[in-house]
DNA sequence: TATGGTATAGGGCAATTCCTGATTTTAGTC
DNA sequence: GACTAAAATCAGGAATTGCCCTATACCATA
């Protein structure tokens, strides 16, 4: 029986790299791509895939928005988060969001092939390095409950936030979420009043430290 | 007759994709991986391939730096850059370096083809988006003076460029600086043409990037 | 002295933000 | 199902800010 995946990642030389890899493999089948977390989301209610293979930092909707999303659309698929970061941020913020396997980029693909095959087997897969973030992220929270930042915030609030801090003028992120300048201000006013920042630059350094957006051009 | 590439990318799975991509192509042989600069350094001495397909952003020694190391060890390689960045200091950096074309990683496969092809036959490759980069530069830095980054803005600047950073508005800044906020407005502009950055987000990084502010509240 | 970079600043129009208010959807709970 | 709270959507109008162009004075230094 085989094993539908969707791929999801902005850069296309990745999604054709990944997608010749997984071809030969006997009992999967690539049955999409997606370059953002938006398309990833109507692809999975449109193909229903096994496996998301899901890239974490993205422009626009980021893998972590998308894996939450897309679990909330269609359970029954299982999202393996495939990231450049082993940063404790993207990890943690992964598996909340419902991720059942995390690889770096560097590993194998032997590995993701492993990984696949235990995710799709219902179990989680996690390649040492983030078994190493997730030990240490538990332990040091036995003590104090570290506060969720970025939880307050509603999904389309760090959507608009991200936009934000890569750049986007208000116009521009109105015109690529198909919704009016006036909501993405309410948006954006919105969020300055919850997290009790009001200017753009500190607003694009706390998405920074949240990994909503990084320091690289 | 063949063309001998050797590949340099510190993601394995990045590598393996592209293995397996080129792998297929009739007079194309992988002669070789390097996960970071020195061992492409050292392999290219060794292999001599005719294309070193090379990551720009690597640990340790770095695209650029590796490949002015290559090329003066062995000049009759050409190297391609393959890229997440496309912004100006890694592009005008490779080409300085002496790289024979460059690629973003969202490119199609198809177009790395074309790119080792042209560049096997001695020419320059360069994307769409790339070529603007170049263009640009080249506009607003006719003399081609190599600057460091930070040192081309003058002492006002930077102290403007701080300010903004540290999510001081316009008015505020004027009143600091006693000055009008004309003048502030100006010497952001300035900062913004001589940076080729238009937008606050992207310069409150780039503020980061250089110390000129912090992440820390 | 002629050139170029720096620092200063104004005018005018376009664009954005701010403030207030309102409707519709969605989610959770009794 | 009804109730409620939160989220997501949008608008009008006033106030502010940004953008483009232009301009002057002050230094260096070639």
């Amino acid at each position: 029986m085989e094993i539908r995946v969707l791929i999801c990642d902005d850069h296309k030389i990745m999604r054709e790299g990944l997608r010749n890899l997984l071809k030969d493999k006997a009992n999967i089948v690539v049955v999409g791509e997606a370059e953002n977390g938006r398309d990833a989301l109507s692809l999975v209610t449109k193909l229903k895939p096994d496996i998301v293979i899901m890239d974490v930092a993205m422009p626009g909707l980021n893998g972590m928005e998308a894996t939450k999303m897309i679990l909330r659309e269609y359970q029954e698929t299982r999202v393996i988060a495939l990231s450049m970061h082993s940063g404790k941020q993207f990890v943690t913020g992964m598996f909340r969001a419902g991720a059942s396997g995390y690889l770096l980029k560097d590993c194998a693909f032997d590995e993701l092939m492993d990984a696949i095959k235990a995710v799709n087997s219902k179990h989680t897969y996690l390649s040492r390095e983030i078994s190493d973030v997730l030990v240490r992220e538990f332990v040091s929270n036995i003590d104090g409950g570290v506060e969720e930042p970025g939880e307050v915030l509603s999904t389309r609030e760090k959507e608009v936030l991200q936009l934000i801090s890569e750049g986007n003028s208000t116009k521009l992120i109105a015109e690529k979420l198909f919704i009016s300048v006036k909501t993405v201000e309410t948006h954006r006013q919105k969020v300055m009043q919850k997290l009790n920042i009001f200017t753009i630059p500190e607003l694009t350094k706390y998405a920074i430290r949240m990994g909503f957006t990084s320091l690289d051009e």
